[in-house]
DNA sequence: CATTTAAACTAACAATCGTTAGTTTTGTAC
DNA sequence: GTACAAAACTAACGATTGTTAGTTTAAATG
């Protein structure tokens, strides 16, 4: 929190506000109160309200991308993609814990332009996923399963990860990551 | 959608205007209008805004409620119940998709009395859901696992169903929760 | 037809919204 | 100390918010 802009202290009390109480419910005169100024004062150093929410969920899905494309183009197996994967989602939802809160839901929220950008990385990561997921049943590592569901699946868990942390963040990273792994990748029923 | 009330009517068109915007930016005209009446005219129908969500959001909880308790008192494996649920929460995605939709982000605008019903009810519902995983265990039927992560990774793609549903509704019921059923129970990986 | 009730309407309210304009204060460089 | 820029302030704008009051229309009952 030290040597921290004004301007990115603003958004990063913007994205705890929005996180508690949605942006449409988050007035700007909130986010004033709560970094101890005037409303009008934080376009000293803000665009707009919307530049709030496009900025966090850009720069969100531009970290997601990011760590995606790395896994993507590692020469490894792709079942160990899958792994890394799984840590790369449980390693931001830790650090940024509160951007990722707005991923599955305040994106609606944004400015005709900031969604399509937002969809369209969101898209291509899904696309991704998907691929990695394919190249899995075919060096045989996991079942033929339908890729598109299974995706979504896994997804759903892993974009929801950020609020079981925060309910408990004593837990070990590590074993969070292996866990999230056994159910995800291995099941729950035993191997007879 | 025929030989509904009045009040029947708005309560479910509110529900498709909340989820498409969410309830704090969705106004009361947005729905008067879609209701084909002034905004004013909605209010012999209702009490408030805030009712339409809280109606909303406890009878979908209720629902859940329900079926969660007719599946914990059934004289079946525990394992059979896990079964069960997935096909619960297949079920009550297809049927009330619009109101499922607001169950993960949109209770955080209940007012306080609201609020306190619907997460009590949201609590126990985890709590049976943990009983019942834990009784899998018991019974040797799943591995010994964190009955509290795993719980959480399950339904969040459970709760997640009515968004992949609402964008692959020519699905077959029974398929969708039979691969659930495979991907949340089973998992991925080949069985050696 | 007359009466009553339910449900629509118009008009307006106080509050709050995001944002702008114009001014004053604060901090830094010469 | 003067000059300049950054960042705070006060005040206000037009628009929109949920809701109420009072009135008119429509439907049902006798």
């Amino acid at each position: 929190m030290k040597q921290m802009s004004k301007r990115a202290e603003i958004i990063s009390c913007a994205a705890r506000l929005f996180r508690k109480r949605g942006f449409s419910a988050t007035s700007v005169r909130d986010i004033a109160r709560e970094m101890g100024m005037e409303a009008s004062s934080l376009y000293n150093h803000i665009k707009s309200k919307q530049e709030l929410l496009s900025s966090l969920l850009l720069d969100i899905a531009h970290t997601f991308s990011e760590g995606m494309e790395s896994i993507e183009t590692a020469s490894i197996p792709a079942y160990q993609k899958l792994e890394r994967l799984v840590a790369l989602h449980v390693r931001i939802s830790v650090e940024k814990t509160d951007a990722v809160s707005l991923v599955p839901s305040e994106w609606i929220h944004l400015d005709t332009d900031s969604i399509k950008q937002f969809l369209a990385l969101r898209d291509e990561y899904d696309k991704t996923f998907k691929a990695i997921l394919s190249a899995c049943i075919k060096e045989g590592s996991i079942k033929s399963v339908n890729v598109d569901l299974a995706a979504f699946s896994i997804l759903s868990s892993l974009r929801w990860l950020y609020s079981w942390y925060s309910k408990n963040q004593n837990i070990n990273i590590v074993e969070l990551e292996e866990e999230m792994k056994s159910y995800l990748l291995k099941g729950l029923v035993q191997n007879t």
